[in-house]
RNA sequence: GCCGAUGUAGCUCAGCUGGCUAGAGCAGCUGAUUUGUAAUCAGCAGGUCGUGGGUUCGAGUCCCUCCAUCGGCUCCA
């Protein structure tokens, strides 16, 4: 007998070669019915692998991150099934699930494939799921395995073979196809109901651009036909969503090809919008101590030897600014930190003053890859609402513990509810990577953990993700449609005091090291706008959007009493205007509707006699007629419901 | 940067295998209409078909260059 261990700590009994799914059957029917993988000592085990040993078991269904994967690595067996079918002769090299869906790489040869072949492929791999062939798995020599693919001559699978141990190969056969492949599938293939491919797209082997261009098969499966709609739904939605086509749109920001790609240009709205998000935080900040800095666009060559980015990033990066002199060179600031540390810099501080937070709406220019270039989330110019925290040692965990409550702040002014918190840390494999000493490294980190413990934060820790001068804390934030994004970050910085000399004078009378906190609860702000609209698809919430109200005379006779209107509704500080245009009120409604202009106001014969507006709210909702005053009351109620004070 | 696709009026798009003065809807302008909750009607105007070169009697259409956009790869201080 063996003892299995399972989540909620229950310990059961088995008999020696159980499977996960002896498991489920004995636990219940409708588990047993619905598990599709599961994890046996932190490694993946397919359902029918007998246990051998004591150990911790886990169950999933297709409700978990880790069953969703087994199912769409195993659709990908299908799909690279059908392929060889279809395209014969083609070199399958590997094929995995990912965040949505599974990709495989394929060497497709003489072969081409387009859109246009996707019906075709899902309608045959549907056809092979349908056949219900059990995923088994098998343990193969390193000399079969190899003699195999050598005599396809398949030299990507080869090289995968080659680097792995013997005794450790195996391969998974369903129906007639077999593929090298470390486990961790379904049942059998008749759990997949539907099937999509969604694009195709080139990849290099091994990501590495000297090697052969591989084809890409992006798709995606789901155990219901419903699911897969409503996918598709949601890329729909997604799509209309596009914060590209929403800015175009909605006015508020282009992009010129004669200033230059990634150089976004911000239309009177889009400024205004972003005006209003730099005053909420400029408000906050003030509250929680922080001083406003401005510094200029460039900065002399040395500054960024200095900080490092010169060595890591200036190959790569915009090139300097030469000037009449000789040997002077000046580069666009790719980052604030260093201009504020000059501040911090330009005086001696006693351990008294700090800490010392300087903020500044910073626009900084990055060289970005051209291919990487995409609408406002990745530009080579843009606003930081960067901060730099300077604090004693003792102050790192209380300040980081402010800044948290900042960005929580930011978040849920914003109407963000739903989001975690990642802790980035070094690769400990790979110290040659950061810069700065492992000890200050461990207290950093140490120290952003702390306080994401104290503050409660639903956090997780990823090694290998932190900036190459310091740990970080950021906020992943999911949007209306579930995508997460990653915005505000806070990093802890012992390097760059380091670099620069910084120094304050402590109790002992002697010189310290402050310590740095570089933080942005926006990210940036073309990012945050970029992430605001596609959460809220345009429909911002009513403290910041552009027109909050417009008025809509029925006919140029209540002309006069629409600009009363207006008037009055501009004394209460509401953003309102007047649709003057000689047309009709559908069509005026139309349009307002179109610019998601949250209230409609419309007045006639009726409205003007009584001195109120007709109130329509976007979306269609007829609120009646109000008292103008009694509209203004209700636009301010809204509004301090969802904008709290710091 | 690399691979692939795309680029026609302010916007969204049509233009088959190269062949008369390049089309439509919306937006714009002019006029009529004076309107009550998602498009009133009519007329007018608007394009060196991304850029530069080439092939051809003839190029929006075919070839090359460059630029930009999109989907990926790689990257993201």
């Amino acid at each position: 007998m063996i003892k299995i261990t399972l989540p909620d700590g229950s310990v059961r009994e088995y008999a020696q070669g159980s499977t996960p799914m002896d498991v489920a059957k004995s636990i219940s029917e409708g588990l047993a019915r619905n598990v599709i993988s599961a994890k046996f000592n932190d490694t993946v085990v397919e359902t029918v692998t007998p246990l051998t040993v004591d150990g911790d078991l886990t169950l999933y269904t297709w409700k978990d991150a880790e069953g969703k994967k087994a199912f769409w690595h195993s659709t990908s067996h299908i799909v690279a099934q059908t392929l060889e079918e279809l395209y014969p002769g083609i070199k399958l090299t590997i094929g995995p699930a990912i965040e949505n869906g599974f990709y495989y790489d394929v060497d497709f040869g003489e072969h081409t494939i387009s859109e246009k072949d996707f019906p075709e492929i899902e309608k045959r791999a549907l056809e092979i799921a349908r056949g219900k062939h059990d995923y088994k798995m098998r343990a193969v020599s390193k000399a079969d395995a190899l003699a195999l693919y050598t005599s396809q001559g398949n030299e990507y699978k080869v090289e995968l073979i080659e680097n792995l141990e013997d005794g450790t190969i195996s391969f998974c056969d369903h129906d007639t196809f077999t593929d090298l492949c470390r486990g961790g599938h379904i049942p059998n293939t008749g759990i997949v109901k539907a099937i999509k491919i969604l694009s195709v797209a080139g990849a290099y082997w091994r990501g590495d651009e000297n090697k052969p261009q591989l084809t890409r098969v992006y798709g995606i499966s789901f155990p219901k036909q419903k699911e897969l709609t409503e996918y598709l739904e949601l890329l729909e939605e997604a799509k209309k969503r596009d914060h590209r086509k929403l800015g175009k749109e909605l006015g508020l920001f282009t992009f010129s090809q004669k200033v230059g790609q990634g150089l976004p240009l911000w239309l009177p709205k889009g400024a205004a919008l972003r005006e209003r998000l730099e005053q909420f935080l400029k408000k906050a900040q003030k509250k929680a101590g922080y001083e406003m800095v401005a510094t200029p666009h460039i900065g002399q060559k040395e500054l960024y030897i200095t900080s490092g980015h010169y060595e890591k990033y200036g190959e790569d990066s915009f090139q300097p600014i030469k000037t009449p002199k000789q040997d002077e060179e000046f580069l666009l600031k790719p980052m604030n930190c260093p201009h504020h540390i000059e501040i911090f810099n330009s005086r001696p501080y006693s351990y008294r003053e700090l800490p010392k937070r300087y903020a500044e709406f910073g626009t900084v220019y990055r060289y970005e890859q051209s291919g990487e270039l995409h609408g406002l989330t990745r530009v080579r110019g843009f606003t930081q609402d960067d901060a730099h925290i300077f604090c004693t040692p003792e102050q790192v965990n209380e300040e980081f513990k402010n800044v948290i409550d900042l960005s929580l702040y930011v978040l849920g002014s914003l109407g963000f509810d739903n989001f975690t918190a990642q802790v980035s840390v070094r690769d400990l494999d790979h110290p040659e990577k950061y810069l700065g000493s492992p000890e200050n490294w461990e207290k950093a980190e140490q120290a952003i953990i702390d306080a994401a413990e104290e503050k409660e934060l639903n956090f997780k820790i990823e090694s290998g993700e932190a900036a190459f001068y310091g740990p970080k804390l950021d906020f992943m934030v999911k949007d209306a449609l579930g995508r997460e994004w990653q915005l505000g970050t806070i990093q802890v910085d012992y390097n760059l005091p380091e670099r620069f000399d910084l120094t304050y004078k402590g109790s002992d009378n002697e010189l310290h090291r402050p310590i740095m906190i570089h933080r942005a609860p926006f990210g940036s702000m073309e990012r945050f706008i970029a992430l605001l609209l596609e959460h809220t698809g345009g429909n911002f919430p009513l403290w910041l959007i552009p027109e909050q109200a417009i008025v809509l005379p029925v006919s140029e006779k209540h002309e006069k009493y629409a600009e009363k209107v207006l008037n009055s509704l501009e004394n209460d500080e509401i953003r309102a205007l007047v649709d003057k245009r000689n047309e009709t009120v559908g069509k005026k409604i139309r349009e307002a509707e179109m610019n998601k202009i949250p209230f409609m106001l419309i007045v006639g014969e009726q409205e003007e006699k009584q001195g109120t507006v007709a109130v329509r709210k976007h979306g269609g909702e007829d609120l009646g007629s109000l008292a103008v005053k009694d509209f203004a009351h209700l636009v301010a109620n809204e509004i301090n419901s969802t904008l709290k004070s710091f």
